[in-house]
RNA sequence: GCCGGGGUGGCGAAAUUGGUAGACGCACGGGACUUAAAAUCCCGAGAGAGCCUAAAAACCCUCGUGUGGGUUCAAGUCCCACCCCCGGCACCA
């Protein structure tokens, strides 16, 4: 029978037993097996909602499950507590930013502690204490002295409602990740750190980091690495050009030349243009849109820059050269060559503009059905294919040859001054007498085949140019007898013309140009109109292109440097001051903390409110001197939390950020848990820190976390994403007051993998079904009777046990409570249950159920907390089953099972599976053949 | 469009990495307890046929992990093609 249990009271008295005793204080002095469990500390928004509670208490569970195991775990928790909220309530409703901000921390902190979150607190760090930010400001200037900080002028992202400068990660969809506004760009000097000087080690780092898929693919396309190199395009009286591609193979297609806007050149080439005015207000158009609107409009526009031209460098051919908005101008050189025959892009700039697009790369296909014979001739040929459709039967053209059976669209050879138009009328005429024709197209580049051509004997090499025709009548000229013998003219419908039916090695290229009319080739192949390159493969020939034209190869990031500059007061000033030449200086460490000025005004108003203060600018010049002048601005809140981790280690020392020994001895963090969407930016930037400060010397490891983890999203009993406005939210401390914390920390658990993101969710049952299973184990420690375990129980405990410790390596704790159920599943039915193996239940149960674990414990007279308890280590034999049930299974159809000793041999195996009808006929007939997996399956073939 | 992750009962999910598919839980059905209900406890359950029956159960058979093919004694798991969902990136030359 089970009863009902206060929670309330059990855990408050739980609680008060593990503060009593001191239990989560980590000693990290003590070498004994340091476990380093870190979790994306909260922004103290003033309310822990239930994304909270699953990030917290099921990382809690598991820091629990180590420390059982006996390992000294540190379980850090802080505050990332600089951030525009506080400021807005500043705005809003004229709090003071660092109250509000406490305020919230302390309400938090109780939210925290009714998890039963075994954190230690006594190492909590808040980003905006001065004790902390004192040495963000440390690292700041160490940085700077090494040249990765610097101060440039920019075009950044502004936001004019928060009235901020944006990273380019804040912009999402050209709009400001906070509040939605469409940016703007603006021109201002501004910090960066220089996070693409590390852009290959970033990169290079993620191959050795156990992490899953999905987040190093993400960083990788964030750092987005391509190999390509610099071109330089002579222009007529001003020098050159300097493009960069990823495809230098193509230069020779290159028929024009694009810069994008913002290129310096557009503005010293301007004297020079005939059209000087329409290029300058195309440059002012493209100023004033958005970046959104940049980007929504695909119609690929701009203008020539008339009077100027480059000088492909490859062909020596003039150019044109264009200004046009799809050339970023902060990518690469800001220039790019334009390849229309094997460039989307340039292709659709080409053909709206019309200018040429000339083919230098041919796709190859090899005709497997016919393939080259070895030891034949080979012979190479430029051809013609027609495709010739007869719009009143909307049918297709095609002959069948006699000779070799083969059924093709008419083809020849090109000959000596024909262009290709000219030899494929010309051969449509010989071989099917039609001669009313109407040109469509031609249908892009030439293909590179290679077929085996029996009628002659020889082995063929193709360039197949392929140009489709409209029938106007049938109207046709008779055929030369000689030619009509050699085949037969047919028409077939679309839907005939497939690779079984033709005889073209090329024909899905073929059918999907005339399809789709998209005739862009991106891909590789064999170069063609490239001069001295022809016929190489265009991957080969690569590195002697650049080579030949005077390039340089090399590689370029889409990664950019990291814009830290942010006209807010909430957040941790810049530790800089300038001399009166307008030098900046980084502020000497004996002067930090550098403080954040208090008698500022709010108002937005473009600048950052730290240059309203009066105590500032006096400040710097008691300091500093007469003509010094301070920085305005604060940083970007992921500097905060770029290094925290560091700090968790040594977070009162007053004389360093952290301390050398100890970093020695906890890092690399050994898990680091955190949401999705801190993938490509808070890991990156703690990566990039991490690696800069080894440089330096302050930080003993390259690489901060050793695994990293993004766990899923809690939606709404709706499946839906939570939010007031659809009333599906969840409250987690109501929820709590009504089922208790454990009962929430088990269903948390248990609602699926904590090692994959994904979405889970809130089923209105599940926290009420876990409660009764509390209730369900409650009742089994009540029954309890006798101090002698049984065999079948210490073998349960010792499987349970084992599996929680896999499980929780894994993350999958959703299967480790599993566990547990299944073994009270089996307690119950061979109840009551000895006391010591209900303790040892407790002792499992107790990181999943802390609070109801510690009651329990002391109710089954276990000595001292159970958390201080570590499991027993249960032998090994107790795993293995001396019994199992294995499957029969007759031509792998399953037909019975067996019970038999896991090491049992073939023959014991066979005999036992006499038992089962199916089986034992099957044996019984001729010399079946047993496949036999010990403790797995049984297999008869027959 | 490109990259990544997925698709298993009514639902959340398991499956030792090729070896009894659906553990564990929710919801559901039946029963016990109760004057009754709630709570609790016990039993059942992927789908479909067959057999036995007054009806059921046991039992046995077939099908079944998005679709279609393949490899294998054996496929949720491996290979090929395709469809759908989720996440990231997206005019990055």
């Amino acid at each position: 029978m089970a009863r009902s249990y206060d929670h309330r009271e059990v855990e408050s008295a739980a609680r008060a037993k593990w503060k009593k005793l001191g239990l989560y204080t980590t000693d990290v002095t003590s070498g004994e097996e340091p476990y380093y469990l870190l979790v994306e500390f909260p922004y103290p928004s003033g309310d822990l909602h239930i994304g909270h509670w699953y990030a917290f208490a099921v990382t809690d569970i598991y820091a629990r499950i180590r420390r059982a195991r006996g390992q000294n775990v540190l379980f850090p928790i802080g505050f990332d507590a600089f951030g525009l909220p506080a400021e807005n309530a500043a705005i809003r409703n004229g709090l003071d930013p660092k109250e509000w901000t406490y305020r919230n921390i302390e309400r938090m902190r109780g939210q925290l502690e009714s998890m039963g979150a075994s954190f230690d607190w006594s190492r909590e760090v808040i980003t905006c204490d001065p004790s902390y930010y004192q040495w963000t400001q440390w690292l700041f200037t160490k940085l700077f002295e090494h040249g990765l900080a610097e101060r440039r002028a920019a075009p950044v992202k502004w936001c004019p409602k928060d009235q901020t400068v944006l990273a380019n990660e804040q912009v999402i969809d050209g709009r400001c990740e906070r509040c939605g506004t469409e940016v703007e760009e603006r021109n201002l000097t501004q910090w960066f750190l220089r996070i693409t000087q590390y852009a290959e080690r970033l990169l290079e780092g993620l191959d050795s980091l156990p992490w899953r898929a999905e987040i190093k693919d993400a960083q990788r396309a964030w750092i987005g690495k391509s190999a390509g190199a610099y071109l330089d395009f002579a222009i007529s009286g001003h020098g050159t050009i300097r493009v960069f591609t990823t495809r230098p193979d193509t230069v020779f297609g290159a028929t024009y030349v694009v810069l994008a806007p913002e290129h310096p050149l557009v503005g010293e080439l301007m004297p020079s243009l005939t059209n000087a005015q329409d290029v300058s207000s195309y440059v002012e158009a493209t100023k004033r849109k958005t970046e959104r609107e940049r980007s929504e409009n695909k119609e690929k526009t701009g203008v020539e820059l008339k009077g100027v031209t480059a000088v492909n460098p490859a062909t020596k051919e003039e150019i044109p050269v264009f200004v046009a908005d799809y050339v970023l101008g902060s990518y690469g050189t800001g220039a790019v060559m334009a390849v229309p025959a094997h460039d989307e892009r340039d292709f659709d700039f080409a053909r709206k503009h019309d200018l040429p697009i000339k083919h230098v790369v041919m796709p190859v296909r090899i005709d497997e059905k016919n393939p080259h014979v070895p030891g034949k001739e080979v012979v190479f040929r430029t051809i013609v294919m027609a495709i010739v459709r007869n719009p009143a039967t909307n049918r297709y053209l095609v002959l069948r040859t006699k000779k070799p059976q083969w059924t093709t669209f008419v083809i020849g050879g090109i000959e000596e001054g024909e262009d290709v138009e000219t030899a494929a009328r010309r051969e449509i005429l010989e071989e099917s007498g039609y001669k009313n024709l109407k040109l469509i197209r031609i249908l892009g580049g030439p293909v590179h085949s290679e077929f085996f051509a029996s009628h002659k004997d020889v082995n063929r090499i193709a360039h197949n140019t392929t140009i489709y025709f409209e029938l106007e009548n049938d109207e046709a000229v008779p055929l030369d007898p000689e030619e009509a013998a050699k085949h037969e003219v047919d028409w077939v419908p679309f839907e005939e013309l497939t690779r079984e039916n033709l005889s073209h090695a090329e024909l899905d290229i073929v059918l999907q140009r005339l399809a789709t009319g998209n005739d862009v080739y991106t891909g590789d192949g064999v170069l063609v109109n490239s001069g001295p390159f022809d016929g190489a493969s265009n991957r080969e020939a690569m590195r002697d292109i650049v080579e030949s034209i005077g390039g340089e190869r090399t590689t370029n990031y889409r990664l950019r440097d990291w814009l830290v500059s942010r006209q807010r007061y909430w957040g941790c000033p810049i530790p800089v001051v300038y001399d009166p030449e307008g030098e900046p200086h980084a502020i000497p460490a004996e002067h930090l903390p550098w403080l954040l000025p208090t008698d500022v005004d709010f108002t937005p108003t473009g600048k950052s409110p730290l240059a309203s203060s009066e105590e500032l600018r006096t400040r710097v010049a008691r300091i500093f001197g007469e003509g010094w002048t301070p920085e305005y601005d604060t940083l970007d809140t992921f500097v905060d939390s770029s290094w925290y981790f560091l700090r968790y280690l040594d977070p009162r020392d007053p004389d360093d950020f952290s301390d050398p020994k100890l970093m020695k001895r906890w890092l690399p963090v050994d898990r680091y848990s955190g949401g999705s969407e801190h993938t490509t930016m808070h890991v990156l930037y703690a990566r990039f820190f991490t690696k800069a400060l080894h440089d330096l010397a302050l930080v003993p490891v390259d690489e901060p976390f050793e695994e990293r983890y993004n766990r899923g999203l809690i939606m709404g009993p709706d499946g839906q994403k939570m939010s007031k406005s659809k009333g599906n939210v969840i409250s987690p401390d109501e929820v709590v007051a009504e089922h208790g914390a454990d009962a929430v920390r088990i269903y948390l658990a248990f609602i699926g993998p904590y090692n994959e993101p994904g979405s889970y969710p809130w089923q209105l049952d599940g926290v009420p079904s876990m409660r009764r299973f509390i209730e369900r184990v409650i009742a089994q420690c009540d029954r309890a009777a006798g101090e002698v375990q049984t065999e079948p129980e210490r073998r349960g405990l010792a499987r349970t046990c084992a599996k929680i410790t896999e499980d929780g390596d894994r993350f999958k704790l959703n299967t480790a409570v599993a566990s547990l159920m299944t073994l009270l599943n089996d307690f119950e039915r061979h109840s009551p249950v000895s006391k010591p193996s209900m303790r040892g239940y407790v002792q499992l149960l107790a990181p999943f159920a802390p609070h109801v674990a510690e009651h329990l414990w002391e109710q089954l007279g276990g000595t001292g907390s159970v958390h201080g308890s570590p499991w027993p280590s249960y032998p090994r034999e107790l795993l293995a089953d001396a019994i199992v049930t294995i499957a029969v299974q007759v031509n792998g159809k399953r037909r019975g099972e067996i019970l038999i000793a896991p090491d049992a041999t073939e023959e014991q195996a066979i005999e036992a599976a006499r038992a089962i009808p199916g089986a034992d006929e099957a044996l019984r007939g001729g010399q079946p053949r047993i496949v036999y997996v010990p403790g797995r399956i049984l297999n008869i073939v027959v």
